[in-house]
DNA sequence: CTGCAAATGTTATAATGTTTCAAAATTTGC
DNA sequence: GCAAATTTTGAAACATTATAACATTTGCAG
């Protein structure tokens, strides 16, 4: 059994964050994206943790910040994000995560621990190629694939023995 | 390259339909739980094609043919088809599809087409190893998987390349 | 028949996401 | 620098998806 995993025990979550935007101001550049204030700010709310949030869980962020938002507004920074790879969404709980691997070209795949709701993403490529063959041998052409595992991460494993 | 499947060349469909309803049906009694009229009706209608329905798709056919029901209606059927395998929800599209392999234990594996909008549900085993044995690594305890892979079926490969 | 549990009806409301048009900011070409 | 073009943001309304709460009906066991 490995060390578990970032989300799922303590850590300095402050270098998570300022990695994850300097990893996107970064990206930005490269791309010649522009990383306005508004989208930085959603991104960094996302990255307040290792849980995904939803559009209006950021949008009621920012209004008690003072920037009185409307949806429109968090989706637009939703879509550059998504856009650009610095989120993902999670289709099973409309929600969105901060990307661990931005940049780098990948297809995330999503433990997600229905007790404590840290998600952890993995790059998992022998996952990724079983479903490429698969989707091959029905002459399928795949273009996103869409993979989250609900369950319980090792910790809550753990609690939900002692009951 | 495999013979296209079902959904995506033509079929005598009311086969697909008959047999879905028959398992059902059997399913039901095996488990001691209630087909009752409207529930069946609401399966029948998702099996009405190989395309995946939405809530209130559903809820308008059902109001078209004189059933005025309110959502909740829908909701409860389908929940209750969920809860008994008959019926299927793709996350990615907040929609609904009939399970191609009703009463055997399964993780369905969906190919949807983003063109014609059919899905193909696959067994696919060796994804389903591969998912466990990625998140075994983790120590994470997979119980539900949602598996979606969105691109292009073979018959609108072939026609995207007609233009 | 009677009483209970499951299923359905009904109304209202919550949660999530989009369209549209106007205003502001930023970039581009000169 | 400056005007035009483009991108981004603001704001209001609206559309879609899903649930809560409570009343009523139905099926069934005793
Ligand atoms: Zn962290
Ligand atoms: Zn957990
Ligand atoms: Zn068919
Ligand atoms: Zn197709």
């Amino acid at each position: 059994m490995p060390e578990s995993a970032l989300p799922y025990r303590p850590h300095n979550h402050q270098n998570c964050v300022s990695q994850a935007l300097a990893d996107a101001t970064a990206i930005c550049r490269q791309q010649n994206a522009r990383l306005t204030p508004i989208r930085e700010r959603v991104l960094e709310l996302i990255w307040q943790s290792h849980k995904p949030l939803g559009a209006y869980d950021i949008l009621g962020m920012l209004g008690a910040e003072g920037h009185n938002a409307a949806p429109p507004t968090v989706y637009r920074a939703l879509d550059f994000l998504l856009q650009h790879g610095l989120v993902h969404r999670i289709s099973s709980l409309n929600s969105f995560i901060g990307c661990t691997q931005a940049g780098e070209h990948h297809r995330g795949m999503f433990l997600i621990c229905r007790q404590c709701g840290n998600v952890l993403e993995l790059a998992a490529p022998e996952v990724a190629q079983a479903v490429e063959s698969a989707a091959e041998s029905e002459a399928f052409l795949p273009e996103d694939i869409t993979l989250e595992i609900a369950g319980l991460c090792p910790r809550c494993q753990v609690e939900s023995r002692h009951d």
